[in-house]
DNA sequence: GTCCGTTGCTAAATCGGGTTAGCGCCCGAT
DNA sequence: ATCGGGCGCTAACCCGATTTAGCAACGGAC
């Protein structure tokens, strides 16, 4: 091991001065309690000469902050996505001279339970509980023991707690938009789900919210969606069957596609009916997965901004943190994170053949 | 905030003793010292029904103890792989009752320095630092305040800390081998690296090992490497290029392919010379990126471990912490993780059609 | 009756800081 | 000479645990 940390008492003894003028002089009152400048400047170099700093883990137990919050997810593996959450959070945490203790659940509620126990037992200044893909979830009832916020996650009942989310109505139109924009008006399909509100995967916040913004924008063009194909599960072969199924009795000119995943099944489906994207069929997706700008022509994508939501989530965080918190009644704000379009090669106006 | 936590006093207050004997009670000390069993009960009662939790910054403070392990990556959000590899370790510092602080460098030595201070402020038992893709790394000079353990990661220069690293060279034999095995003798080509041991991107590890051992490999069964492009970058739009390329001048019948990013293009490749995979070309890769199983057909490729190498840096940092950790003059060893072959169906036998 | 050893428990120190209360000194005013 | 008050600093307690040293009570041996 390391030869022992200076402590406090090091640098006192040193600047031949007390542990609590030491104290003083380095929590920068000082200046306010009287101490003279020249016991100042002789506390300041002793701890500059001996490389001073103070163990959290005592200012900890004194204090009862830490500088550290406690991240806990369902998954951090699943997605690439999870690991630009948690970079955005660690950066925000960082600037502030905050750590992160990283946690997943798997969602098993009881692991759940012992992971919130074990970071209020190293006494975490605030947690943030997110989920990688949009859901409600049960908030659990230790959940009030520190500020908390919830992230990509909506609780199940009314709670003090503030979320933040991806803002995927406003996605939903930017994707139609995307069309509008490029001429498209008719053969319009939809992959993953509707065409009706009723045609979305259960408890998928997403899937609802990106069809009510699509088919909000389409309505105020006076658009009519031609029709859709649900996609329970959301992965590549889904949306190479939806796609090749639906092009056995209708010939789209433009797709919506819930994710990227199921565009990229769809791009399949085209290339194996010889149809041509962005000239026959113009495809627009969501999600911005790493998949859409390898894949030929490259996606337009409306992007779930990963890295700016864990960075709101430690921003809202430290308001809560900040705040009195003390207010229970309070409902707990919704915080929603614009969701920007990435233009590629996927898009081109609707071509003058028609049926 | 929360009413307050119990403390120990509580409990023994609760139970009618010393703060010693709760103390000793609880730490499963209390037979050897003779205490009483119905004091042992009261105790145990009190604490049961306060549902007291030992705060662990106090412990730490008394202890040293912190049970508390750093995870400082150059980037946690390039890859994919990154969280699996954070998974494993976080699953296997979860079963021993230890937390994970994540911190990330971005490949900055300063902010190296300031998050590995951060968490010895903090006092972590162990830290392991990590590289997202393998490399040689200098080794901070704070390292050795603790235990700790290199991730996919190879130092400069000798150091006595252990190394946990993805064992490339049997994976570049096992690639070999898959095209072996299924019959292939001619026309091999290499993508992304080769055919030379000269011809590999800098500073990457990965290259001139897995070359090393597709060579080997080749070599023993008597079998000539047919050519090789070298890629600087291994995108997607590499081996893209590099596979045209090589189709204007060779007629291959199997190709590997150094990353299955590198895979993806070649596919297009192939796809555009109207090549069939795996009938014309059989095609074997490295790292099963999740794309190699959502393009058609899907990719056998070698694995990299990503969690089990998480898992393993743990494992070998709790023998460091458990080891004496005191002989300085011993050099690190270095742990390699097998990488699995998985199979799919970009293989077949050579065509019995041939040039 | 004294001495010694065991039994069963507790007082007090400790970790490394933050914080409150107050001490000694010097000065000017009375 | 005495008092009051500002100045500059420090003693001592606190956070919540662990751990060392030791105390009181009792029983048996001599």
């Amino acid at each position: 091991m390391s030869p022992r940390r200076v402590t406090l008492a090091d640098v006192a003894k040193a600047a031949g001065v007390s542990r609590t003028t030491a104290s003083l002089v380095l929590s920068g009152r000082g200046r306010e309690l009287r101490i003279s400048r020249d016991v100042e400047q002789r506390v300041l170099r002793a701890a500059d000469e001996l490389q001073y700093r103070p163990n959290i883990v005592s200012v900890n137990l004194r204090t009862g902050t830490s500088r550290t919050i406690g991240f806990v997810s369902d998954t951090v593996a699943t997605s690439r996505l999870a690991g630009d959450m948690i970079k955005g959070a660690l950066e925000a945490a960082r600037e502030r001279g905050f750590m992160l203790f990283i946690g997943e659940t798997e969602g098993d509620a009881e692991l759940e339970r012992l992971l919130l126990q074990a970071m209020h037992d190293r006494q975490v200044d605030g947690l943030i509980l997110a989920s990688m893909f949009t859901r409600t979830i049960k908030v659990p009832g230790s959940m009030t023991a520190a500020p908390a916020v919830l992230l990509n996650a909506l609780p199940d009942q009314p709670t003090p707690l503030p979320a933040v989310l991806p803002d995927e109505v406003e996605a939903g139109r930017r994707a139609a938009r995307v069309l509008l924009d490029a001429g498209h008006r008719d053969d319009i399909y939809l992959i993953g789900a509707g065409p009706g509100m009723g045609d979305v995967p259960p408890a998928s916040v997403a899937a609802v919210e990106r069809l009510v913004g699509i088919r909000e924008a389409l309505a105020e063009a006076g658009v009519k969606v031609a029709g859709g194909r649900l996609c329970p599960d959301w992965q590549p072969e889904e949306g190479l069957a939806a796609t090749r199924d639906l092009l056995e009795t209708a010939r789209p000119r433009a797709l919506i596609c819930f994710n990227d995943r199921i565009a990229m099944g769809a791009y399949q489906a085209l290339d194996d009916a010889g149809l041509n994207v962005p000239d026959d069929v113009s495809v627009v997706s969501f999600d911005d997965h790493p998949i859409a700008s390898w894949i030929r022509p490259k996606l337009t994508t409306v992007a779930l901004p990963h890295y700016e939501l864990g960075r709101k989530a430690v921003d809202v965080l430290f308001t809560e943190i900040g705040g009195d918190h003390a207010a229970p009644d309070r409902q707990g704000e919704v915080h929603r994170v614009p969701m920007p379009v990435r233009s590629r090669e996927s898009i081109a106006p609707p071509s003058a053949q028609s049926g």
